[in-house]
DNA sequence: GTCTATAGGGGGATAGAC
DNA sequence: GTCTATCCCCCTATAGAC
Protein backbone atom coordinates (compact mmCIF):
# COMPACT_ATOMS: atom_id res chain seq x y z
CA UNK A 1 0.00 0.00 0.00
CA UNK A 2 1.28 3.49 -0.74
CA UNK A 3 2.22 5.91 1.29
CA UNK A 4 0.61 9.25 2.40
CA UNK A 5 2.17 12.27 0.70
CA UNK A 6 2.61 13.52 4.81
CA UNK A 7 4.95 10.48 6.00
CA UNK A 8 6.58 10.42 2.51
CA UNK A 9 7.40 14.08 3.26
CA UNK A 10 8.64 14.01 6.48
CA UNK A 11 10.58 10.52 5.98
CA UNK A 12 12.90 12.79 3.17
CA UNK A 13 12.59 15.33 5.53
CA UNK A 14 14.13 12.76 8.17
CA UNK A 15 16.81 11.68 5.54
CA UNK A 16 18.04 15.06 4.05
CA UNK A 17 18.50 16.81 7.83
CA UNK A 18 20.45 14.05 8.40
CA UNK A 19 22.80 13.97 5.74
CA UNK A 20 23.15 17.51 4.99
CA UNK A 21 21.84 19.17 8.21
CA UNK A 22 18.76 21.41 8.31
CA UNK A 23 19.30 24.73 6.95
CA UNK A 24 21.08 22.98 4.42
CA UNK A 25 18.36 21.34 3.11
CA UNK A 26 15.65 23.19 0.95
CA UNK A 27 12.02 22.72 0.81
CA UNK A 28 12.58 22.20 -3.22
CA UNK A 29 15.44 19.09 -2.34
CA UNK A 30 12.56 17.62 0.20
CA UNK A 31 10.03 17.78 -2.25
CA UNK A 32 11.89 16.08 -4.86
CA UNK A 33 12.81 13.94 -2.74
CA UNK A 34 9.53 12.66 -1.72
CA UNK A 35 8.33 12.62 -5.14
CA UNK A 36 5.81 15.51 -4.25
CA UNK A 37 4.71 19.13 -4.73
CA UNK A 38 6.65 21.99 -3.58
CA UNK A 39 3.91 23.57 -2.41
CA UNK A 40 2.83 20.24 -0.43
CA UNK A 41 5.12 21.28 2.25
CA UNK A 42 3.06 24.48 2.83
CA UNK A 43 0.05 22.53 2.70
CA UNK A 44 0.39 19.98 5.00
CA UNK A 45 3.15 21.93 7.64
CA UNK A 46 2.58 25.12 7.32
CA UNK A 47 6.06 26.23 6.73
CA UNK A 48 9.60 24.74 6.74
CA UNK A 49 9.52 25.37 10.65
CA UNK A 50 6.29 23.65 11.07
CA UNK A 51 7.54 20.37 8.94
CA UNK A 52 11.08 20.62 10.93
CA UNK A 53 9.11 19.99 14.36
CA UNK A 54 6.82 17.35 12.89
CA UNK A 55 9.96 15.22 11.97
CA UNK A 56 11.05 15.51 15.85
CA UNK A 57 7.91 15.20 17.57
CA UNK A 58 7.39 12.18 15.24
CA UNK A 59 10.10 10.39 16.58
CA UNK A 60 11.08 11.91 19.94
CA UNK A 61 7.90 11.06 21.54
CA UNK A 62 7.96 7.49 21.47
CA UNK A 63 11.53 7.40 22.21
CA UNK A 64 11.27 9.43 25.71
CA UNK A 65 8.05 7.28 26.61
CA UNK A 66 9.88 4.20 26.22
CA UNK A 67 12.89 5.58 28.06
CA UNK A 68 10.28 6.15 31.20
CA UNK A 69 8.36 2.85 30.83
CA UNK A 70 11.63 1.05 31.10
CA UNK A 71 13.05 2.96 34.17
CA UNK A 72 9.80 2.30 35.57
CA UNK A 73 9.42 -1.19 35.29
CA UNK A 74 13.01 -1.65 36.26
CA UNK A 75 11.83 0.76 39.54
CA UNK A 76 9.22 -1.62 39.88
CA UNK A 77 11.35 -4.97 39.85
CA UNK A 78 13.85 -3.77 42.43
CA UNK A 79 11.38 -2.22 44.90
CA UNK A 80 11.93 -1.19 47.36
CA UNK A 81 14.98 -0.79 46.59
CA UNK A 82 16.10 1.73 43.86
CA UNK A 83 17.10 -0.25 40.39
CA UNK A 84 20.81 -1.05 40.02
CA UNK A 85 22.45 1.53 38.11
CA UNK A 86 23.34 -0.26 35.34
CA UNK A 87 19.78 -0.42 34.11
CA UNK A 88 18.93 3.24 34.92
CA UNK A 89 21.45 3.87 32.06
CA UNK A 90 20.12 1.22 29.87
CA UNK A 91 16.73 2.45 30.21
CA UNK A 92 18.06 6.14 29.18
CA UNK A 93 20.60 4.98 26.39
CA UNK A 94 18.71 1.78 25.06
CA UNK A 95 15.77 3.43 23.10
CA UNK A 96 18.16 5.82 21.34
CA UNK A 97 20.95 3.39 20.10
CA UNK A 98 18.35 0.68 18.95
CA UNK A 99 16.73 3.44 16.93
CA UNK A 100 19.46 2.07 14.03
CA UNK A 101 18.03 -0.64 13.62
CA UNK A 102 14.07 0.34 13.35
CA UNK A 103 13.84 1.34 10.06
CA UNK A 104 10.14 1.74 10.67
CA UNK A 105 11.02 4.22 13.64
CA UNK A 106 13.59 6.58 11.68
CA UNK A 107 16.28 4.23 11.64
CA UNK A 108 19.96 5.93 11.02
CA UNK A 109 18.51 8.80 9.94
CA UNK A 110 16.53 10.27 12.46
CA UNK A 111 19.31 8.60 15.13
CA UNK A 112 21.86 11.02 13.51
CA UNK A 113 19.50 13.69 13.72
CA UNK A 114 18.75 13.15 17.15
CA UNK A 115 22.85 12.68 17.85
CA UNK A 116 23.24 16.71 16.04
CA UNK A 117 20.19 18.12 17.86
CA UNK A 118 22.20 18.82 20.48
CA UNK A 119 24.63 20.74 19.18
CA UNK A 120 23.05 22.58 16.66
CA UNK A 121 21.88 26.71 17.11
CA UNK A 122 19.62 27.57 20.09
CA UNK A 123 16.52 28.01 18.36
CA UNK A 124 16.30 24.71 17.88
CA UNK A 125 17.47 23.35 21.39
CA UNK A 126 14.91 25.31 23.00
CA UNK A 127 12.03 23.91 21.44
CA UNK A 128 13.19 20.50 22.23
CA UNK A 129 13.69 20.54 25.86
CA UNK A 130 10.61 20.57 26.97
CA UNK A 131 10.00 17.29 24.92
CA UNK A 132 12.98 16.39 27.67
CA UNK A 133 11.92 18.02 30.77
CA UNK A 134 10.30 14.51 32.24
CA UNK A 135 12.70 11.95 31.34
CA UNK A 136 15.53 14.29 33.06
CA UNK A 137 13.36 14.76 36.14
CA UNK A 138 12.40 11.43 36.84
CA UNK A 139 16.18 9.66 35.71
CA UNK A 140 18.03 12.36 37.63
CA UNK A 141 15.95 10.70 40.76
CA UNK A 142 16.44 7.62 39.85
CA UNK A 143 20.28 8.34 39.64
CA UNK A 144 20.38 10.21 43.10
CA UNK A 145 18.73 7.02 44.43
CA UNK A 146 21.80 5.07 43.58
CA UNK A 147 24.14 7.41 44.16
CA UNK A 148 23.61 9.17 47.41
CA UNK A 149 26.68 10.25 47.63
CA UNK A 150 26.93 12.15 44.93
CA UNK A 151 25.90 15.67 44.94
CA UNK A 152 23.36 17.47 42.50
CA UNK A 153 25.79 19.80 41.01
CA UNK A 154 28.51 16.61 40.18
CA UNK A 155 25.37 14.70 39.39
CA UNK A 156 24.16 16.90 36.56
CA UNK A 157 27.67 16.88 35.62
CA UNK A 158 27.94 13.11 35.42
CA UNK A 159 24.32 12.72 33.03
CA UNK A 160 25.27 15.32 30.73
CA UNK A 161 28.77 13.58 29.87
CA UNK A 162 26.21 10.39 29.75
CA UNK A 163 24.34 12.07 27.30
CA UNK A 164 27.99 13.72 25.30
CA UNK A 165 28.77 10.27 25.19
CA UNK A 166 25.52 8.82 23.61
CA UNK A 167 24.67 12.21 21.16
CA UNK A 168 27.98 12.08 19.43
CA UNK A 169 27.94 8.22 19.23
CA UNK A 170 24.18 8.74 17.38
CA UNK A 171 25.16 12.03 15.41
CA UNK A 172 28.52 9.99 14.06
CA UNK A 173 27.17 7.59 11.60
CA UNK A 174 29.19 5.41 9.34
CA UNK A 175 31.81 8.06 10.06
CA UNK A 176 33.19 6.40 12.52
CA UNK A 177 33.93 3.10 11.11
CA UNK A 178 36.41 5.31 9.05
CA UNK A 179 37.83 7.22 11.66
CA UNK A 180 38.59 4.01 13.36
CA UNK A 181 39.96 2.09 10.71
CA UNK A 182 37.44 -0.60 10.64
CA UNK A 183 37.47 -1.12 14.43
CA UNK A 184 34.32 0.21 15.29
CA UNK A 185 31.14 -1.52 14.24
CA UNK A 186 28.67 0.09 14.80
CA UNK A 187 25.93 -2.50 13.10
CA UNK A 188 24.95 -4.32 16.53
CA UNK A 189 23.16 -1.49 18.41
CA UNK A 190 23.53 -4.19 21.70
CA UNK A 191 27.28 -4.20 21.57
CA UNK A 192 27.34 -0.63 21.17
CA UNK A 193 24.95 -0.01 24.21
CA UNK A 194 27.14 -2.77 26.32
CA UNK A 195 30.34 -0.86 25.40
CA UNK A 196 28.57 2.54 26.72
CA UNK A 197 26.89 1.16 29.77
CA UNK A 198 29.75 -0.07 30.95
CA UNK A 199 31.91 2.90 30.19
CA UNK A 200 29.07 5.36 31.80
CA UNK A 201 28.52 3.16 34.51
CA UNK A 202 32.32 3.59 35.61
CA UNK A 203 32.00 7.16 35.13
CA UNK A 204 29.32 7.89 37.10
CA UNK A 205 30.63 5.23 40.35
CA UNK A 206 33.96 7.35 40.17
CA UNK A 207 35.58 8.58 43.28
CA UNK A 208 34.98 12.71 43.79
CA UNK A 209 37.42 14.70 42.07
CA UNK A 210 39.88 16.46 44.58
CA UNK A 211 39.21 19.70 45.04
CA UNK B 1 45.94 49.61 18.49
CA UNK B 2 43.29 49.21 16.00
CA UNK B 3 42.79 45.49 14.84
CA UNK B 4 43.30 44.43 11.18
CA UNK B 5 40.38 44.11 8.66
CA UNK B 6 41.04 40.57 8.09
CA UNK B 7 41.16 39.50 12.02
CA UNK B 8 37.97 41.42 12.81
CA UNK B 9 36.19 39.49 9.80
CA UNK B 10 37.38 36.06 11.38
CA UNK B 11 36.70 37.60 15.13
CA UNK B 12 32.97 38.53 13.26
CA UNK B 13 32.67 35.20 11.93
CA UNK B 14 34.00 32.96 14.79
CA UNK B 15 30.98 34.55 17.02
CA UNK B 16 28.31 34.51 14.68
CA UNK B 17 28.94 31.23 13.96
CA UNK B 18 29.22 29.99 17.16
CA UNK B 19 25.66 31.76 17.89
CA UNK B 20 23.37 30.91 14.98
CA UNK B 21 25.50 28.23 13.31
CA UNK B 22 27.52 28.44 10.15
CA UNK B 23 24.82 28.04 7.50
CA UNK B 24 22.60 30.48 9.29
CA UNK B 25 25.23 33.35 9.00
CA UNK B 26 25.29 35.20 5.99
CA UNK B 27 28.46 37.21 4.86
CA UNK B 28 26.41 40.10 5.10
CA UNK B 29 26.05 39.67 9.14
CA UNK B 30 29.86 39.14 9.51
CA UNK B 31 30.52 42.10 7.56
CA UNK B 32 27.98 44.10 9.37
CA UNK B 33 29.35 42.45 12.66
CA UNK B 34 32.99 43.06 11.80
CA UNK B 35 32.07 47.04 10.41
CA UNK B 36 33.39 46.02 7.15
CA UNK B 37 32.40 46.05 3.69
CA UNK B 38 30.58 43.15 1.98
CA UNK B 39 32.91 42.77 -0.59
CA UNK B 40 36.01 42.20 1.73
CA UNK B 41 35.26 38.69 2.71
CA UNK B 42 35.83 37.97 -0.87
CA UNK B 43 38.89 40.18 -1.22
CA UNK B 44 40.71 38.36 2.17
CA UNK B 45 39.10 35.11 1.77
CA UNK B 46 38.12 34.33 -1.36
CA UNK B 47 34.97 32.79 -0.68
CA UNK B 48 32.84 31.80 2.42
CA UNK B 49 34.27 28.31 1.97
CA UNK B 50 37.54 30.28 2.55
CA UNK B 51 36.20 32.04 5.83
CA UNK B 52 35.31 29.19 7.51
CA UNK B 53 38.74 27.08 6.67
CA UNK B 54 40.47 30.22 7.87
CA UNK B 55 38.11 30.21 10.85
CA UNK B 56 39.00 26.68 12.45
CA UNK B 57 42.59 26.83 10.99
CA UNK B 58 43.56 29.88 13.72
CA UNK B 59 42.63 27.98 16.29
CA UNK B 60 42.67 24.21 16.01
CA UNK B 61 46.12 23.80 15.00
CA UNK B 62 47.45 25.95 18.58
CA UNK B 63 45.60 23.56 20.47
CA UNK B 64 46.14 20.47 18.82
CA UNK B 65 49.29 21.22 19.28
CA UNK B 66 49.45 22.27 22.96
CA UNK B 67 47.84 18.64 22.94
CA UNK B 68 51.27 17.39 22.13
CA UNK B 69 53.28 19.14 23.67
CA UNK B 70 51.76 18.06 26.94
CA UNK B 71 51.73 14.87 26.44
CA UNK B 72 55.58 14.71 25.23
CA UNK B 73 55.96 16.30 28.63
CA UNK B 74 53.80 13.81 30.30
CA UNK B 75 56.04 10.91 28.72
CA UNK B 76 59.34 12.17 29.35
CA UNK B 77 58.34 12.30 33.08
CA UNK B 78 57.24 9.18 33.40
CA UNK B 79 60.00 7.59 31.06
CA UNK B 80 60.62 4.29 30.80
CA UNK B 81 56.61 3.85 31.69
CA UNK B 82 53.71 5.30 30.50
CA UNK B 83 52.43 8.09 31.65
CA UNK B 84 49.66 7.84 34.36
CA UNK B 85 45.93 7.80 32.36
CA UNK B 86 44.87 10.69 34.05
CA UNK B 87 47.61 13.14 32.56
CA UNK B 88 46.85 11.62 29.36
CA UNK B 89 43.60 12.75 29.49
CA UNK B 90 44.25 16.29 30.54
CA UNK B 91 46.73 16.75 28.30
CA UNK B 92 44.17 16.11 25.59
CA UNK B 93 41.09 17.51 27.40
CA UNK B 94 42.50 20.84 29.07
CA UNK B 95 43.73 22.71 26.14
CA UNK B 96 39.96 22.58 25.06
CA UNK B 97 38.17 23.24 28.04
CA UNK B 98 40.43 25.95 28.92
CA UNK B 99 39.65 27.89 25.97
CA UNK B 100 36.54 29.71 27.51
CA UNK B 101 38.43 31.48 29.75
CA UNK B 102 41.28 32.19 26.84
CA UNK B 103 39.51 35.60 25.13
CA UNK B 104 42.50 35.91 22.97
CA UNK B 105 42.63 32.66 21.16
CA UNK B 106 38.59 32.60 20.85
CA UNK B 107 37.23 32.38 23.72
CA UNK B 108 33.90 30.63 24.46
CA UNK B 109 33.23 31.21 20.83
CA UNK B 110 35.63 29.09 19.64
CA UNK B 111 34.60 26.62 21.63
CA UNK B 112 30.94 26.26 21.21
CA UNK B 113 32.29 26.22 17.44
CA UNK B 114 34.95 23.06 18.02
CA UNK B 115 31.42 21.41 20.12
CA UNK B 116 29.47 21.58 17.16
CA UNK B 117 32.02 20.53 14.65
CA UNK B 118 31.81 17.16 15.24
CA UNK B 119 28.29 16.77 14.43
CA UNK B 120 28.13 19.29 11.55
CA UNK B 121 27.77 17.87 7.90
CA UNK B 122 30.29 15.24 6.60
CA UNK B 123 31.19 17.82 3.76
CA UNK B 124 32.49 20.08 6.67
CA UNK B 125 33.92 17.14 8.97
CA UNK B 126 36.20 16.18 6.51
CA UNK B 127 38.12 18.94 5.91
CA UNK B 128 38.58 18.78 10.29
CA UNK B 129 39.44 15.60 10.24
CA UNK B 130 42.63 15.94 9.16
CA UNK B 131 43.87 18.43 11.48
CA UNK B 132 43.29 15.70 14.15
CA UNK B 133 45.16 12.99 12.35
CA UNK B 134 47.99 12.90 14.57
CA UNK B 135 46.40 13.63 17.53
CA UNK B 136 44.72 11.24 17.35
CA UNK B 137 47.50 8.60 16.86
CA UNK B 138 49.43 9.61 19.28
CA UNK B 139 46.85 10.05 22.08
CA UNK B 140 45.50 6.62 21.03
CA UNK B 141 49.25 4.66 21.21
CA UNK B 142 49.80 6.34 24.55
CA UNK B 143 45.72 4.92 25.81
CA UNK B 144 46.85 1.77 24.46
CA UNK B 145 50.45 1.94 26.49
CA UNK B 146 48.63 2.51 30.21
CA UNK B 147 45.84 0.32 29.04
CA UNK B 148 47.70 -2.84 27.56
CA UNK B 149 44.69 -4.98 28.28
CA UNK B 150 41.94 -2.90 25.70
CA UNK B 151 41.79 -4.42 22.79
CA UNK B 152 42.07 -1.43 19.65
CA UNK B 153 37.86 -1.92 18.96
CA UNK B 154 37.23 -1.22 22.81
CA UNK B 155 39.83 1.55 23.30
CA UNK B 156 38.37 3.25 20.21
CA UNK B 157 34.88 3.13 21.50
CA UNK B 158 36.25 4.58 25.46
CA UNK B 159 38.17 7.16 22.78
CA UNK B 160 35.09 8.04 21.25
CA UNK B 161 32.70 8.18 24.66
CA UNK B 162 35.45 10.76 25.89
CA UNK B 163 35.07 12.85 22.59
CA UNK B 164 31.71 13.16 22.94
CA UNK B 165 31.55 14.23 26.78
CA UNK B 166 34.06 17.04 25.82
CA UNK B 167 32.54 18.26 22.26
CA UNK B 168 28.89 18.07 24.44
CA UNK B 169 30.33 19.90 26.99
CA UNK B 170 32.06 22.55 24.98
CA UNK B 171 29.19 23.16 22.77
CA UNK B 172 26.38 23.69 25.30
CA UNK B 173 27.45 26.85 26.35
CA UNK B 174 25.43 28.72 28.56
CA UNK B 175 22.36 26.60 28.03
CA UNK B 176 23.97 23.94 30.41
CA UNK B 177 23.76 26.39 33.82
CA UNK B 178 19.88 26.84 32.92
CA UNK B 179 18.67 23.18 32.24
CA UNK B 180 20.73 22.40 35.19
CA UNK B 181 18.77 24.89 37.51
CA UNK B 182 22.28 26.85 38.45
CA UNK B 183 23.94 23.57 39.30
CA UNK B 184 26.12 23.58 36.83
CA UNK B 185 28.87 26.39 36.88
CA UNK B 186 31.44 26.56 33.67
CA UNK B 187 32.91 29.36 34.91
CA UNK B 188 35.95 27.44 36.16
CA UNK B 189 37.29 25.52 33.51
CA UNK B 190 39.90 23.63 35.80
CA UNK B 191 36.90 21.75 38.09
CA UNK B 192 35.15 21.10 34.79
CA UNK B 193 38.31 19.24 33.39
CA UNK B 194 38.96 17.74 36.89
CA UNK B 195 35.27 16.55 36.98
CA UNK B 196 35.66 15.14 33.84
CA UNK B 197 38.86 13.47 33.83
CA UNK B 198 37.33 11.86 37.01
CA UNK B 199 34.42 10.52 34.99
CA UNK B 200 36.31 9.50 31.84
CA UNK B 201 39.40 7.72 33.66
CA UNK B 202 37.07 5.35 35.72
CA UNK B 203 35.22 4.77 31.96
CA UNK B 204 38.54 3.66 30.50
CA UNK B 205 39.57 1.53 33.37
CA UNK B 206 35.71 -0.23 33.51
CA UNK B 207 35.84 -3.71 33.40
CA UNK B 208 34.96 -5.33 29.82
CA UNK B 209 31.09 -5.59 29.06
CA UNK B 210 30.14 -9.44 29.15
CA UNK B 211 29.79 -10.23 25.71
C1' DG C 1 42.91 47.82 -0.02
C1' DT C 2 38.37 49.50 0.18
C1' DC C 3 34.12 50.78 -1.59
C1' DT C 4 29.44 50.79 -4.61
C1' DA C 5 26.60 48.54 -7.54
C1' DT C 6 24.89 44.72 -9.55
C1' DA C 7 24.77 40.28 -11.54
C1' DG C 8 22.83 35.81 -11.06
C1' DG C 9 20.94 32.20 -8.54
C1' DG C 10 18.20 29.94 -4.97
C1' DG C 11 15.37 30.26 -1.23
C1' DG C 12 10.39 30.19 1.18
C1' DA C 13 5.85 31.32 0.61
C1' DT C 14 1.38 31.99 -1.78
C1' DA C 15 -2.47 32.66 -5.26
C1' DG C 16 -5.43 30.42 -7.92
C1' DA C 17 -6.58 26.71 -11.41
C1' DC C 18 -7.81 21.95 -11.36
C1' DG D 1 -5.48 17.68 -1.96
C1' DT D 2 -2.52 18.63 -5.61
C1' DC D 3 -0.48 21.27 -9.15
C1' DT D 4 1.66 25.50 -11.83
C1' DA D 5 3.29 29.86 -11.85
C1' DT D 6 5.10 33.55 -9.67
C1' DC D 7 6.31 36.99 -6.09
C1' DC D 8 9.77 38.81 -3.43
C1' DC D 9 13.52 38.43 -0.55
C1' DC D 10 18.27 37.35 0.66
C1' DC D 11 22.24 35.14 -0.59
C1' DT D 12 27.21 34.80 -2.66
C1' DA D 13 30.29 36.52 -5.83
C1' DT D 14 32.31 39.85 -8.88
C1' DA D 15 33.23 43.97 -11.80
C1' DG D 16 34.98 48.24 -11.72
C1' DA D 17 35.49 53.05 -9.59
C1' DC D 18 38.24 55.24 -6.10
Amino acid sequence: MPIDTQDRLLNAAEKLFAEHGISETSLRAITTEAQANLAAVNYHFHSKEGLIKAVFARRLEPINQQRLDLLTVAEQQAAPNPPPLEEIITAFLGPALRLSIHPEHGGPHFMRLIGRLFSEPSEFKMVIHEQFEEVRRRFFAAFQAVLPNLGPEELFWRFHFMVGAMAHTAAAGEILEHISGGHCDQSDPEATLRRMTAFVAAGFKADLPAA
